[in-house]
DNA sequence: CATAAACGATAGTATTACTATTATATTTGC
DNA sequence: GCAAATATAATAGTAATACTATCGTTTATG
């Protein structure tokens, strides 16, 4: 797979001062990513990513106002990235069947390669996607937050394979349902798969869940009659 | 519906001291519930806890080590108590489609009445669940908690009705995925109502959530054929 | 070269999540 | 009915977290 020489682009309510835009700013994002999947989000601090960067914690708070705009601030970039890799990937595809198929692997399975270009390492960033992103709209202030725009990368992804849904079903009723209960499910199966395997399905291919999520979709879509 | 007036037992590594075996316990577990309903379980603190009941914070310690703790005893409450709703509604009914179909209502609807016998207010429980449950195991200890036996509860759901699943069709290869997916996204949707709706298909109807997972489920494991 | 912005260094505060101690109730076993 | 065990109240204290504030020095930028 080609890889994207694209720039994303953040918005700007979601950061103090954009990190993209000076070398300690590139580095709390990929230290940030290195930990968080180190030591999980909880025991991630500022201090601690504060010493690793050899910089004071009042610094990393210039950037973020705390650790949780941090992690909006990753997953914001993971879908915007993400949705690019969608498009790419569907572009001149006549076929929606086909179109859905690959939004659906892209969606359900953890970033293998990084590009190496840019201070973010997608394979730790999807990584900590897949196991930590329920924590961003997790919380007291998910209304806030939404209104402020927190998710909008988000729903945009789930929004647009919504449309390839409805382009193959439609009448259908259920398909924002359907996409992100496919998005969340892929996430959760595989944190369950890693340390809940009884509610799982667990086999010796890689991409059960992928499986599992392509035949769940297209048995609804299109039942067979 | 009938109310079961049946005395829910919890695994004893759940607690420090059996909440259940002192007027104290009790009142610890009822207001617990109140106040993680009213604030949210991460503003929740057993300060708050202990200001509400009146007791030291330190008693409170005595029942639970830690507000965790108190979290996985509540879950695994509520998971005790909707297995027996389960077997309630699905012993004698010899149609195993009915049987499921009966239990994924239980497992995707919010409950509705209290009954008012316990000191849990099962309303309010259920609410906690549909919108906490997931940060009983999204933690760094999961691996080590899971040892302990804090899931084994919803663990045996997640089993009693992948049983059923491979009554209707025995060669089935994912009904512990297809279990855990209506479970978490049945909670997952109902929080997405509320707070995002973007990524659900809100209707006026108060069980969409259901008939979506219903179909999902019996679309799945019957294709129409 | 001036001046604004960014950064480093250091200090300090409120809150959280506990632990410890001791005195007073309350239960329980005999 | 009383001693012994246990439970609870009352209070104090600690380490870590999540910030906020200040200020001097460096580094970009026009």
């Amino acid at each position: 797979m080609k890889t994207l020489p694209i720039q994303i682009e953040v918005s700007a309510s979601l950061y103090s001062k954009n990190p993209d835009s000076s070398d300690l700013g590139r580095k709390i994002i990929s230290k940030s990513i290195e930990l968080i999947n180190e030591m999980g989000f909880e025991v991630f601090t500022f201090k601690k990513l504060a010493q690793a960067i050899q910089s004071p914690e009042s610094s990393v708070y210039r950037y973020f106002e705390n650790k949780h705009s941090l992690l909006i601030y990753l997953t914001s970039w993971y879908w915007t990235w993400t949705e690019c890799r969608i498009v790419f990937a569907t572009t001149n595809v006549d076929c929606a069947e086909l179109r859905l198929n690959k939004s659906i692997h892209i969606l359900t399975q953890p970033v293998l390669e990084d590009n190496s270009i840019s201070y973010v390492n997608e394979v730790l960033l999807s990584e900590i996607i897949f196991s930590e992103s329920l924590k961003t709209y997790h919380t007291r202030k998910v209304d806030e937050e939404n209104k402020k725009g927190c998710f909008k990368a988000y729903k945009s992804v789930v929004q647009r394979v919504s449309s390839i849904m409805l382009e193959i079903t439609p009448d259908f009723k259920f398909s924002h349902m359907l996409t992100s209960t496919v998005i969340e499910g892929a996430h959760q199966q595989k944190y369950f798969a890693d340390h809940l395997p009884s509610l799982t399905d667990t086999s010796s291919e890689e991409d059960t869940i992928s499986k599992f999520y392509l035949e769940l979709v297209f048995n609804f879509l299109k039942p067979k009659s």
